[in-house]
DNA sequence: AATCGCGCTTGACGTATGTCATCTCTGCCG
DNA sequence: CGGCAGAGATGACATACGTCAAGCGCGATT
């Protein structure tokens, strides 16, 4: 069967990228940026939660960033690049539990058990800001807005985990991983319609409780239908309306 | 099809309830006790934490606690009763999120959407400690015990709904569900093999995300292979340590 | 006592999606 | 250049579970 879309490979999209940071200054995509807009920059508790990050990176793909059942000393807020986090179950097979793009942070789920309860995989080469948690804990204390952002981040995962828990059939999921992705593009600043998928068809489906093979099944229709536009990895949302129609089960509000 | 237990009621259960607190003691049972614990009774912290605690119930069956859409003030600790949360998908399906048993805190979800994301229905007669979760905050920034336990009962739900997100199938799912319940029970004092399920099967199935006439088909299979005793929602656990090996695939470690 | 409704169970059947197998394409490496 | 491995697409088939339907038991209402 032919592609539909015209010979030639599809334009390169923006790389996304979050490392405008410097010593004084978040980087402006980052999570807890807003804990300082909050706060009105030059307060001198900036300074200390500047003095709890350290640069780490840079990671290539399939590294780890963090593996199960090592000790939870630091959340990671990502910097570049893309990650994935997932867990090997009793049963031996993995389940992926996220993605995460640049201005998101993991580690949050090592809280409870103190542990890391999952590996945190480099999808391409990814850079990081590392916060040690206890003294962020410790920040938190003297500073509200860093302790509501801590609290916000929490629960915005815990969201996310119950929309994916919900029963949808194939074509729900998909959708609603495309819009929820591009609204994640979207927001850090990036192209919204169109992106790089830096994860394999067998982590999407993983990812979505499906069989790699329905995956691929649902994008091969997806591009029938028109919805995108498809090579390889990269991946145009010609109907993002349509889209968000489709998935709209399964996506907050 | 004949019943394979003796003719006659199974006894009752205790009946679950944590209400042992006074002006100045947590009940033994609930969430915050542990931050007591941990930085010693008698301080003043101690007294502020239990000046933002208001008694609240009785809710009877079917009464809602709070609703999609009510504006987050506080958070619920159960004292008595047994709790359901769902919410409703935009398609109108109901959608089981979890039961809350006595100790348990329910609307940590609400705090990223700063409104509460789903209804809470009491199953049964239930009591409740309601925190103001501005006076709590505000008090978790001078106690970090309190912090500590509010960011790790987050962390808890979250690694709970990732699990339940899993892909397993309706045996395991079940079986884990049983497990699960009757480790919280134990967990709070109560029997861990010999309990009331307040909630229907339709409920435990859409919690599972499974259909009703499914759950009926396990629980039948489960009672033939002596698994468990049944009768109506009167349930005796009777091979703890097989369902345990069933559900394992779903269980925490 | 008769009626009704609801929760629950059980059987028959349909279907969405998983599994298995094959094929292509691409990049990598000797 | 040839061979190989892995990702991805697609078709054929299997199955776990959902849906539909019937029936039972029990408590509430009249």
């Amino acid at each position: 069967m032919r592609r539909n879309h015209p010979a030639g490979r599809l334009p390169e999209p923006p790389s996304p990228i979050a490392d405008d940071g410097d010593e004084t200054h978040f980087c402006r995509t980052c999570a807890f940026s807003g804990a300082c807009i909050a706060e009105g920059y030059g307060k001198p508790e900036l300074v200390e939660l500047h003095c709890l990050v350290e640069h780490v990176g840079p990671f290539h793909a399939g590294e780890h960033i963090f593996r199960t059942g090592d000790p939870f000393r630091s959340i990671f807020a990502v910097r570049a690049g893309t990650v994935k986090t997932s867990m090997v179950d009793p049963a031996g097979r993995e389940q992926v539990l996220g993605f995460y793009l640049p201005g998101e942070v993991i580690g949050l789920n090592a809280i409870y058990p103190d542990q890391f309860p999952c590996d945190a995989v480099a999808l391409d080469t990814a850079y990081f800001c590392r916060f040690s948690f206890p003294a962020m804990s410790a920040l938190a204390t003297r500073m509200p807005a860093v302790q509501q952002r801590l609290f916000r981040l929490i629960s915005k995962e815990l969201g996310m985990a119950t929309l994916l828990a919900g029963d949808h059939n194939a074509d729900v999921r998909m959708a609603a991983f495309l819009t929820d992705l591009a609204a994640r593009y979207e927001e850090r600043g990036f192209s919204g319609t169109r992106f790089h998928l830096s994860m394999s068809r067998g982590d999407i489906a993983n990812y979505l409780r499906l069989a790699a093979e329905t995956v691929s099944r649902v994008l091969s229709r997806f591009r029938q239908q028109g919805l995108i536009e498809l090579e390889g990895r990269e991946m145009v949302l010609r109907d993002p309306e349509r889209l968000r129609a489709i998935g709209k089960n399964l996506l907050p509000q």
